[in-house]
RNA sequence: GGUCCCAUCGUCUAGUGGUCUAGGAUAUCGGCCUCUCACGCCGAAGACACGGGUUCGAGUCCCGUUGGGACUGCCA
């Protein structure tokens, strides 16, 4: 495929959010895979709502994401004049007119209409006006917007819906629109149709709410005599109560910037969002980019609306779960190498990281992180359930210390103990420890598993974790010992 | 209300008339592994919204009902 341009064109108030990530995620992958360019093009024209601080964030997100665009950011808001030309022209082809209706008629009409359980459509006051009086009206200060002059008659817009298929609207069923306010500033129906001809656009690949005004900018397209694009809408995404999902209603869930503080890695948001609407008849559901955009498809997208599994209150799932668990996939399976700029710069923000880790401590930090990512899900864990790794104070669990220590009396003496067989090992490896400990296991007469789990308390504080020897070579000898000896604290806090 | 769109396990989905006693993923439960937890592996439970048609045969086609959604603005 040749030529193709596709834009995403997000309007600047508020950060990016989720759909429109997978907005943008789908044209992106489009673009990639037809080798065609990708156009941001920011719809600022409304102007109470638009927030440069917003045009920030949305770009950030896009970034951070790894969407790259070829085109743009293009202000919409720069090009008011094209729109404007476009709505002369119409208006002197014949294609639009002036309506001099007001704000209060108009209202009004609408009003009885739905009294009368009737469908409002513009009744047509102004469409047939003489020009005599549209030069009086104007004479006389009358505001007015322009409206396209829909065909009458029977019939109706008809178009191929790239998802959707074969879509018809009957021309009875579309009103004559406004395209340009009285104000004088252009509409979006009006701006986005002119906009992606000025920019070549040759797909439009949006959201399924904009399916319903479709036909009235493919009837723009044809009164300026432009060559249609091809359409393609995508499903919606919802909340488990099947709503639309907005920033109004959902807050920082929904945006892209949330997941980001809360240890995603960016690609596996990618892959996650992908997933939410479009799938190959494969049984496959990771992809690396270069994989995912060979398998990409309009053809792949699914129609019907899709729920994203948001869990706001719950305790184990700060999102949706197959979110979370793509996320762990990636921890887990991707090249530590790649994985070692996120595990640093979490280290680093909670104030854990040490310049040796990429120094003369970089073998040993890299086996660590490899160690423990099996069990994480965001790259926060490192922080958090890492930190007895990185750090030497971090949080004993109350509970952990009571099952694994305290209730064996014994191990008031043991731990010491233990500490005091390790301190002497010239070698300090997994192998290496676990001798010593199966050795005083042995000599004590106790089972492994109650010195294990007890070290591995008293050592890190959690009841699950790697294999305790590893856990003990990775932390080292030095606060290995310390803690042990500091056990005996505990039946003295704890009493 | 009107116009349009949609409808398979809780969630994401495969499925384009027979190969569907409906497949995968995730979540849940059980087992194996084991010093714990995770990973991994094995297994369980879990869906074609309903009703009519068409057909030898329907999850797949048609109609209706129900349910959900979008739009219905001088927002984008």
């Amino acid at each position: 495929m040749e030529g193709v341009r596709v834009r995403f064109p997000p309007s600047p108030t508020g950060y990016l959010h989720i759909g429109g990530a997978r907005t943008a995620i789908y044209n992106w992958l489009f673009a990639q895979k037809t080798a065609g360019t990708l156009i941001v093009r920011i719809e600022d024209t409304d102007a109470e709502r638009s927030t440069e601080e917003s045009v920030g964030a949305i770009l950030d997100g896009l970034r951070w994401l790894g969407i790259t665009w070829d085109e743009g950011p293009y202000f919409q808001s720069a090009y008011a004049s094209d729109h404007r030309q476009a709505a002369q022209k119409l208006l002197e082809s014949g294609h639009a007119y002036k309506c001099f209706c007001t704000h209060e008629e108009l209202e009004r009409k609408r009003e009885e209409a739905r009294k009368r359980k009737d469908d409002y459509h513009y009744d047509g006051t102004c469409r047939n006006r003489s020009a005599e009086e549209i030069g009086r009206l104007e004479d006389e200060g009358c505001a007015y917007v322009i409206r396209f002059k829909v065909p009458r008659g029977p019939g109706g817009v008809v178009h191929e819906d790239t998802v959707y298929g074969i879509l018809e609207k009957k021309y009875r069923d579309i009103e004559d629109f406004v395209i340009v306010r009285s104000n004088g500033s252009p509409l979006y129906v009006l701006s986005n149709a002119v906009d992606d001809i000025r920019d070549r656009i040759t797909h439009v690949i949006r959201g399924q709410d904009h399916l319903a005004n479709t036909p009235k900018q493919i009837l723009i397209y044809e009164a300026l005599g432009e060559k249609l694009p091809r359409f393609a809408h995508m499903p919606l995404t919802l909340d488990p109560k099947k709503r639309k999902i907005s920033k109004r209603t959902h807050g920082e869930m929904v945006a892209v910037q949330y997941y980001r503080q809360r240890g995603f890695l960016p690609w596996a948001l990618v892959n996650f969002l992908v997933l939410l609407g479009w799938s190959t008849s494969d049984d496959r559901e990771i992809f690396s980019k270069d994989e995912l955009i060979d398998a990409f498809s309009l053809e792949g997208i699914n129609r019907a609306n899709s729920v994203f599994d948001i869990r706001k209150d719950d305790p184990k799932f700060f999102t949706d779960p197959k979110a979370i668990s793509i996320n762990a996939h990636y921890l887990r399976t991707m090249p530590l190498d790649e994985l070692l700029p996120y595990v640093q710069a979490e280290l680093e923000a909670a104030g854990l990281w040490s310049p040796s880790f990429a120094g003369d401590k970089k073998a040993w930090f890299e086996s660590t992180v490899d160690l423990i990512r099996s069990r994480y899900h965001t790259t926060k864990d490192f922080a958090n359930l890492g930190r007895p790794y990185f750090a030497d104070v971090f949080p004993m669990e109350e509970k952990v210390v009571r099952k694994n220590i305290l209730k064996h009396d014994n191990l008031k003496e043991w731990l010491p103990l233990m500490a005091e067989r390790l301190e002497p090992l010239a070698e300090f490896t997994p192998d290496s420890v676990e001798q010593a400990i199966r050795g005083l296991a042995t000599e004590l007469d106790v089972k492994a598993g109650i010195l294990i789990n007890g070290a591995r308390a008293a050592v890190t504080g959690q009841a699950a974790g790697p294999g305790l020897f590893d856990v003990l070579a990775a932390v080292g000898k030095q606060r290995v010992v310390q803690r042990l000896r500091e056990a005996p604290s505990f039946y003295e806090a704890m009493e």
